[in-house]
DNA sequence: CCGTAACGGTTGCAACATGCTACCAAGAGG
DNA sequence: CCTCTTGGTAGCATGTTGCAACCGTTACGG
């Protein structure tokens, strides 16, 4: 298992993610699923990967409650993997770094597939961190508070 | 080496974002990286790694252009690892890490580190992901383009 | 019904990545 | 000089991944 949550790093809620989401596979099986797959087999065509690896990521997505597998909805006596409350709301994660494959990774005109607005086609809005009163902010406008309640 | 980049997944930008920093440490050193670490035992302290890892992944980071190897800033003859501006332009991809973990991984109340604006030490806005004309959209609210160019 | 193919896995093994410990060379600092 | 810190490398044990083969169950056509 992958699991860790080293030490002191155990407060950080970047670390919990990273550990729950934090492989090669997971985050991609996340995207499909945001995409629309929802069979064991459609992750293992869209994505290529080992059954058995489908298999073992799929189990600890569903134990750390971003998937959880349901009756198949077309009537058969299959299962489907569906996204949970909390993984849906990795949709920001999945589109932050979306875009900065898209804005770092590919040359300027060479084609790559592009997540657009349902209603209306177009391309999203670049995500921007703000501060609680709107104001955008950069890195250096930020730092953290260790071991703050909320 | 982690490198992959499947077949057909290439051309998307989420495939290319986890093949340069998909991995445990690479997340975990960016964000230490945005939190102020410099030096290779700095990172090594913070996230107690192996150093042979930390150095491995030091590399694979300066090779994607995430992290640059700069000279040391007090004078020495040492070298430190700096945040390229691909690597600043990470900044989202932590923040909505860290406010995914935030939100579902800890108990309310529950003590965790908290990044916060440094003009004001309020928390941050949650991210949202907007279409082009300001609408807040759901994952729902969206679609996969394949193969588009921009 | 029956045969066959697709679905959704499991198992075993080889290859590779990770982690630990020991070691080490080149500065820093006195 | 002498010693401590920094920033690694080397070797080995262990864990994880990937591949291919296999298998029970379910759908589906005739």
């Amino acid at each position: 298992m992958v699991s860790r949550t080293r030490f002191d790093d155990s407060e950080c809620p970047v670390a919990r993610s990273v550990d729950a989401i934090g492989d090669w596979w997971s985050l991609l099986i996340v995207r499909d699923a945001f995409d629309g797959s929802r069979r064991f087999g459609e992750f293992q065509r869209s994505l290529g990967v080992a059954k058995n690896i489908l298999t073992a990521r799929l189990r600890t997505l569903v134990a750390g409650g971003v998937l959880e597998s349901v009756p198949a909805s077309d009537g058969s006596a299959y299962r489907e993997y569906v996204l949970t409350p909390k993984g849906e709301a990795l949709f920001p994660v999945i589109v932050a770094l979306r875009q900065w494959g898209e804005q770092n990774f590919f040359a300027p005109g060479e084609p790559h597939s592009q997540l657009v607005d349902r209603e209306q086609g177009h391309r999203l809005r670049t995500l921007e961190v703000l501060s609680a009163d709107g104001r955008r902010l950069n890195p250096e406008d930020t730092t953290v508070h260790k071991l703050s309640t909320r």
